[in-house]
This record gives C-alpha cells, sequence and structure tokens, in this order.
DNA sequence: TTTTAATCTGCAATCGATTGCAGGAATTTA
DNA sequence: TAAATTCCTGCAATCGATTGCAGATTAAAA
C-alpha cells in the first residue's frame, strides 16, 4: 500500500543492463528488436509487475485512446443502454470511456465539454441537454481537432457526425397506427421544441393526421409534458375538455405515458376501449403495465454501438480529403401492445 | 477542424516573451506572479483558446483526478444509479470518471482494472462479478499505491474501504414482515452464493424464521434464481410441490419477484391473499405492477455519493499512520406494497 | 576476403506542464 | 547610503514513454 514508486521502463532497463528505448520497443512487440531479449524484456516486466503509464505513453503519442461521453443523466434507461453499446464497441478496440453528466443543464455541459478537451479524449460524444440554445462549445471541440459525435438529441447546424431516431418517421407510424385502429381525437404530449427531436415528434404528428385528411386541432396539443406528473397533468386537462380525446400519443416519454394510465385508470376510464395510449422509447416497464404499453423501441443499446463504430470507422479512413459529416438514422420499431389494440 | 497544434504555455510564454514557468504558474493561480503579469498571461490564454494538457499536468504530479469504476452492467439500474451518484459528488471536486463493465466476467473484470491502473487512476471503485473466485487483481490494486473501494458486492477478506447495505437485516426485516402478515409456508429464491450479498439475504431468511420458531425447509429455497425467466422457473417448481409455498421471497431481484408475479397470475394464483410476493431492490416497475410489489429499497444514488465522499474524506486525512480498513453501511429500507400486504 | 545489406541497439530529443533553486530588481530598514 | 528583505522571474530538471537517427554488429553476397 505504501510503495508509490512504480516500476518503470528505466528500472527494467537497469536491471537488464540495456537502453530504455529497447525496453519501449519489447513491451510495444516492435519487430527491431531481437527475439531473445524481447522475451527476457517481457519476462522480466512481468516479474517487476511492470504497468505502462498510460499518461506518459499518451502524452508522448498525442492521442489518448479515450472517448469522452456527456448525456443528461447516467441513470436514465435509454442513455444508459446508449453507454452500455458505447462501452463494448469501445472496449474491444482497447479505448476507455470517460461519462459526464449535464443535469440537462447547458452550463455543467459546457463544464463538461471542456473538461473533456483537456483530458485530450480523442472523440467526445454527446446528447444535447435539454436547455442548451448556442452550441460554441461544440464548435470550439472541433476547432481542438477532436471528432464530435452527436447522437440522439442533435444540434442540426453543426456540421458533425451524428447518429439518430428517424423520430418522424416512428411518430408517424404510431400516430397512423392509432387511426388505424379506429381512434379519432388524437392528442399530443409533446417535449420542449427547442430540441429537434421533439420537433421531429410533432411533425410526425402532423402529417399523419394530414395523411388521414384529419384535423389538427391545437386544444388537443400539450406543451410540456416530460415527466410522469406532468403527463398526468396534461392528462386530466385533456379529459376535462368539452370533446376529450379517445386517444393520447405521449410523445415525450415512456413515463409521461405512464401518467396518462394512471389517471385514466384513477378515472374509471377504460383503457384502449374508451382511450388509446401510446408512449415513446420501451421502457422496461411498459411491458408490465396492465394494460401493457404501445410504445416506440429506440434501439438503444445498438445506437451506442452504431456512435462507437462510427467513429473508429472514421478514424480507419485517413482522407482527410473526404471530410462529408455523415449521418446515421436508426429506423425505431412501433411495439404495438394492449394499450391501442381495439380491433383484433 | 484541421489545426491539430494546440497552443501550449510555451506558445503563451513565447507571445509574451516570458518564461513557460511564469506562465504556468500564473495560470495555477500562484502568488508568486506579478498581479498585473498574471492577468496580462490569463488574458492571452483565453485569446490563443489555450486548454491546458491535463495528461501532461497528471504525468508531471503524478495523480490524475480520476476515479475508475468497474461494474458488471452500466445499464442496470442499481449500477447506473450508484455511478450518477459517484459523479455527482466526484463532479463537484473535479474528478473525472473513466466507466468500465465487466459483464460479470472475471476475465474481463481483471482487464478493466488493469486498464484502470496504467490509466493511473486515483482511486477504482469496484462491485466485483458474479464469477469472481479469486482477488488478486484487487490486492494488485493496492500494491500499486490505488486507492480501492469496494461496494455492494464485496470481497470480504480483501481489507478495503467497502460501502455496502446491511443485506443480512433487510431480508431479515422483510421475511419477519411476511410473517406477521400470516404467512406460514416461505420460499427463498436465492443468488450465486459466492456473493456475499447472496448469503447475507439467506441468512437474514434463515434467522428471521428461527426467530418466529419456523422451520427453514430446503425444498422451499431454489438455488440461482437470479432473472426473471430463471424466478419463474423456480415458482413452477415450487407452486408444483404437494405443499407449496404461500409466499416467495425473491431475494435475488426485483425482476426475479416480477417472474414470480407472471406466473401466479397466469396459474390464477391471487397475491397477495393466496401468494405474497417479495423482491429486492426497489426497480421503478414495482410500484406499477399489479399488484406492486413488496421491495427493499437500497439507496444506490446515495450509496454512490458515499463512495464518493469516502474517497474524498480517506485524501483528506494524510497521517497515513491510521489506515483502518472502513465499512460503511447502509441500512436498506423495506418498502410495504400490495403483494404482500394481507391484513390491512 | 571484401563489400553490401540486414539487424540490433542506444543516444538524445520530444510530448507539455510543473517546481526547486538561484539570482536580479525593488522595497524596506538600519 | 549600505544592508537586509521581499518579490518576481527564469533556468533547468523532471514525470515516463516513444521514436528518428546513427552507429555497431552480424550475416549474406560478390
Amino acid at each position: 500500500m505504501k510503495n508509490k514508486k512504480r516500476t518503470t521502463i528505466y528500472d527494467i532497463a537497469k536491471k537488464l543492463n540495456i537502453a530504455a528505448s529497447s525496453v519501449s520497443r519489447a513491451l510495444n512487440n516492435s519487430d527491431q528488436v531481437n527475439e531473445a531479449t524481447k522475451k527476457l524484456i517481457i519476462k522480466t516486466a512481468a516479474e517487476l509487475n511492470y504497468k505502462r503509464n498510460t499518461l506518459a505513453s499518451n502524452l508522448r503519442k498525442g492521442q489518448s485512446k479515450t472517448i469522452g461521453v456527456v448525456v443528461p443523466f447516467i441513470n436514465q434507461n435509454f442513455f444508459s443502454n446508449v453507454i452500455a453499446g458505447i462501452e463494448e464497441a469501445s472496449y474491444q478496440k482497447g479505448y476507455n470511456l470517460i461519462i459526464c453528466q449535464s443535469n440537462e443543464l447547458q452550463s455543467k455541459e459546457i463544464k463538461c465539454v471542456n473538461t473533456l478537451i483537456n483530458q485530450h479524449v480523442d472523440c467526445i460524444v454527446i446528447s444535447i441537454s435539454a436547455d442548451s440554445s448556442d452550441h460554441k462549445h461544440l464548435q470550439n471541440v472541433l476547432d481542438n481537432g477532436i471528432q464530435l459525435i452527436q447522437f440522439d438529441r442533435v444540434a442540426d447546424e453543426l456540421e458533425t457526425l451524428k447518429v439518430i431516431n428517424d423520430n418522424e418517421q416512428a411518430s408517424l407510424e404510431a400516430v397512423s397506427h392509432l387511426i388505424e385502429q379506429g381512434y379519432k381525437r388524437i392528442a399530443l404530449l409533446e417535449g420542449p421544441q427547442n430540441l429537434q427531436i421533439f420537433r421531429q415528434r410533432k411533425a410526425g404528428y402532423i402529417n399523419a393526421l394530414k395523411k388521414y385528411g384529419m384535423p389538427v386541432l391545437d386544444e388537443l396539443i400539450v406543451e410540456n409534458a416530460w415527466t410522469k406528473e406532468l403527463g398526468a397533468e396534461g392528462t386530466r386537462k385533456l379529459l376535462d375538455l368539452v370533446e376529450p380525446p379517445d386517444a393520447i400519443f405521449a410523445s415525450t416519454s415512456d413515463f409521461s405515458a405512464l401518467g396518462v394510465l394512471e389517471v385514466a385508470t384513477a378515472m374509471g376510464i377504460k383503457v384502449p376501449s374508451e382511450l388509446g395510449i401510446c408512449g415513446y422509447s420501451n421502457e422496461a416497464f411498459t411491458e408490465i403495465t396492465s394494460p401493457s404499453i404501445t410504445t416506440i423501441d429506440q434501439f438503444s443499446v445498438y445506437m451506442g454501438k452504431t456512435v462507437a463504430n462510427l467513429y473508429f470507422q472514421e478514424m480507419g479512413n485517413k482522407d482527410d480529403t473526404e471530410t462529408v459529416p455523415k449521418i446515421i438514422s436508426i429506423k425505431p420499431k412501433l411495439i404495438v401492445r394492449s394499450s391501442t389494440k381495439r380491433n383484433g
């Protein structure tokens, strides 16, 4: 516990009476070291319990083999799954992850990003916070020559690599499904419109209504119904209308949908016959509520893997000529469950 | 995107025609630099978009202000909450987190730990994997002068800082509660007994039975019922007994308890009147199943904060004389819900 | 046997920031 | 005015690993 001194390549070199450079080469399996010497060095290194000092190595090499990740909250299902995916893919390539949470605060997000720049990470992966307005700090990442990949919640105007869900398409399918089940007045619980993902979900909702020649009614659109509580609150308002909706698309999250379900249950409104409910994200619990909740799966772990692999792929192609900002769109999947199954 | 070259303190020094050491001192707000010069340096640094190279700094200072975390899976509720807690406390102290997942594999766990040692993290926080048998790699952490903190799943024989739940006490309370609700034949779904936490939960179960003068019946104890599927399987076996249990304590997890509930529901067995169910962990979904599931809250986020703060506290006390291996035990809380409420 | 080529090995610089030490300038005290 | 302090500033070494280059050794070719 006390031996602060770690063995370095110099210790090994001294012990074997050779140069540190040879030790370094041997430990990096360079072929300009004699096989026998190499073996001896490796053996000695093990005996002395040598551990390479990655800091020194990285400093010299000018890269850190580290990816920085910034998400609003680590312990939100979607994000923790994405992170798990990133970790899995990164680990295989020998990369490490530094994780930060922005707590949905731009101010903290900026600090996180700066820390990661200081740490000389090779790449920063971010899903921007809800209150983010400008993106200087992200531009700064690029200016420092660090690869930037945005996922899910992206700042559209920034030309970076992006991995997103096709939110509009998914919403369109969800609402179309509701319409096909015979629901006539479909309400929308929408999220903060400064985030593109929520604008897209709203667009999908509107497109679906238009496609089927149905009117878009402002009174059926509830702003900022993000959490379970806000979802519940919005639902109460909606159901108090003279002409209440017969279906609610909680485009913000499954938590919001859960709020809807609880209010409906409390008011004795039958789901799905009197009210259809559709959530977003396919949280684990949507399967076990009664009735189970129709929702949209975002393939979050896969999304994480995609993000990481996109980086490695981009690394591989050294032709700096081709700096096309790539966007990978993952098609989410509508999971139809009891909460919207009116026919058959 | 191309300016690979970052500004260093030398660039600032050259521009102002002073020595790099002064720049360094100024940026570290040392009071041995003239106020005016300091201001000028800081201003120039900002103009040149200078970012300190943490790698170089850490290499020189011999510390990294980084905490490494190893958990079985990042995207398991309990662990992601603990990580969130660690992050919150660490961020305040200016520490970063490097996160790894062991996938419950000792082999990967060893690799993760080695990577973290190479990274020169200041502290490693770990919850050991289920199949872990020996702990040489953890001893190695200590031998390298790195602080080691174990949480939740700990290797008892290693004298390190530990943050644990009082699993035995929690189980005892849970089972006592079942008994007081009038359940007579209480079964146990147990986890891998090489993990201390599961041994403790079993001990709590047995103690409770003894306390009330009830027999411990082997046929009512099901091994390795960790997941929802295994929980369901175990439940089917139990309910097939000549004398089936009238309550099941899924000591492994809430997922297991969910498996129990699903089987019971499918077989038309009424919960809680005919069968009581108690889970472990207070997963979000336990509140919304019907009936809701009685479970045990582990205060996971708080646990994470405790871990981090324990480290900082230990840092603070420089008296190396006192190297007492501290153990902090957090008392979990029994959350009584519908699945066990038979009386009142 | 001499020339050429292939293989190893070591020196020394480098990555960027930090810090002990020495010395010069400015200020205070005698 | 001389001596003693205080205050700044810069030099140079250091953290540990990597790598271009040159020289040495050995093997192969002429």
